[in-house]
RNA sequence: GGGCAGGUUCCAGAGCGGCCAAAUGGGGCGGACUGUAAAUCCGCUGUCUUUCGACUUCACAGGUUCGAAUCCUGUCCUGCCCA
């Protein structure tokens, strides 16, 4: 198998060093991505590398994912418009640890295989590197001049809010960890998103400077949705591996809600389908967009892959009934049980028998479960009519809460704008 | 260290003594349309209050004034230029 021809037809080639495919052809090799240690969970947008490794993988060769614990503590400024937040260092092992699991989930870690994945951390090797030693040692093979020249450092030179040292040092940084694996497990070829091309590049300038020897690269393109804006966010922020953080059925709609241009291209880069099953899919969906056939296979393969079946067949049934035609009776037709498994992707507020047996006016009501966050605006958005309870619209502020709008005494259904539901419960 | 320009609500960016909770654009949210799309159009977008209105906000701390985001003093931070 053709690794890189693979991700070709996929899309998923920006920059190649030359030789790299040729390389990759002729014998098994080892190759990394970096992850950024910044929160304690992937998210849709680390996905790429992450399908990176694992095609990496599937094509026999052996992938190492590296947590940027040292980098993490640098920040990288490539094409950041400000140097970010730093972060300490208990909460960035944390978020080591959370990353290193889910990467396990991927990836096959099994030892007893020749190209099995391995996870390095990168302050492993530069907890005892020493600054002097450091910039006499890497930073004399690397000018300033060459370092100023990348696209990535520019933007932040002209841009008026200026770059440190530290985030300068950054590619040095990075770039030194290809030659660390390079020279300790033979670690030629590194991979990354487009804008990592200029730290990559540092790397094999390192290696071949420092160690003599070739190594090689390439990156898949930055996913951009067709409407420009960023890829990965929904209205409620970053979509996250971590099924505690976006519910796997907030990620099967993530991904559901693709525009059909979008559809075409994520379905070839975030699926392991065959070339001829995508065609027809793409060929089937542009028949009849409204049948969203590309969208459902996409979000079918992408929320099974992360999730698991089971978890895939839940977020199906929640959507079914959030966005059929299921009505109050539907509702109240489940049993509790059938109920909260359904609505486990919602997001769930609870509440006291004793507040609900007082009655409250639902802006009142909205605002202290926390639905929303302050009265004036669960007010306003009744007022543009943008609520609904238990599946009709809120008409009026002033509507009580109280046991009579219970569904089976125990739970009420609220939906803000078409969307975005919350289930309260009755504690 | 010196000179200059700045720090405004989520972001960009107006305002430069009262008409300022603060223009405009972007973003966000809601509505109509629709395919749980896209495009378009409409409304909202500091907190509390049904309304009137009240309160907190324009880097920070003081001060002048009946009244300050707007003037003065000091502090901190940023950019540019010079050393």
């Amino acid at each position: 198998m053709n690794l890189i021809k693979e991700l070709r037809w996929r899309g998923m080639v920006q920059d190649i060093k030359p030789g790299t495919e040729e390389q990759l052809q002729k014998e098994m090799a080892t190759g990394y991505i970096g992850f950024d240690p910044t929160a304690d969970s992937l998210h849709v947008g680390n996905l790429v590398p992450i399908m990176l490794l694992v095609h990496f993988q599937k094509a026999g060769h052996k992938p190492l994912a590296l947590v940027g614990g040292a980098t993490g503590m640098v920040g990288d400024p490539s094409f950041k418009a400000e140097e970010r937040k730093m972060l300490d260092e208990e909460t960035l092992q944390h978020n080591q640890r959370c990353i290193k699991a889910q990467l396990e989930r991927f990836l096959d870690f099994n030892p007893s295989r020749v190209n099995a994945a391995e996870m390095v951390n990168n302050f492993d090797w530069f907890k005892g590197i020493s600054f002097l030693n450091f910039i006499r040692d890497v930073g004399k093979h690397i000018t300033v001049n060459y370092m100023m020249a990348k696209d990535s450092v520019k933007k932040r030179l002209e841009g008026d809010s200026g770059m440190s040292f530290t985030e300068f040092s950054y590619q040095m940084i990075q770039g030194y960890d290809f030659l660390h694996l390079y020279n300790a497990k033979n670690c030629k070829v590194q991979m990354g998103g487009s804008d990592q091309w200029g730290n990559i590049v540092t790397g094999t300038e390192l290696v071949r400077r420092i160690a003599g020897g070739e190594a090689y690269a390439f990156t898949c393109p930055l996913i951009k949705k067709a409407d420009g804006t960023k890829f990965g966010k929904s209205e409620k922020g970053n979509i996250w591996l971590d099924p505690k953080k976006t519910s796997p059925y907030e990620f099967y709609q993530f991904w559901l809600n693709a525009s059909d241009e979008d559809a075409e291209s994520y379905i070839r880069i975030f699926t392991f389908l065959e070339e001829p099953v995508i065609n027809a899919l793409i060929e089937e969906h542009r028949q009849d967009p409204g049948r969203r056939t590309l969208q459902k296979r996409l979000a079918k393969e992408v929320t099974s892959f992360i999730h698991g079946e089971n978890e895939y067949e839940f977020a199906i049934k929640t959507s079914e009934i959030l966005f059929g035609n299921a009505s109050v009776e539907t509702l109240k037709s489940l049993t509790e049980e059938q109920l909260l498994q359904v609505m486990a992707g919602v997001p769930q507020f609870e509440v006291s028998a004793a507040d609900i047996a007082a009655g409250k006016d639902v802006v009142t009501f909205l605002a202290e479960t926390g639905i929303f966050p302050s009265k004036g605006e669960a007010r306003k958005t009744i007022q543009s009519n943008g609520v609904s309870m238990n599946g009709s619209k809120v008409a009026a502020i002033d509507l009580p809460i109280n046991n009579e709008v219970l569904i089976n005494g125990k739970t009420i259904l609220f939906q803000k704008g078409k969307k975005n539901y919350f289930l309260v419960r009755v504690v």
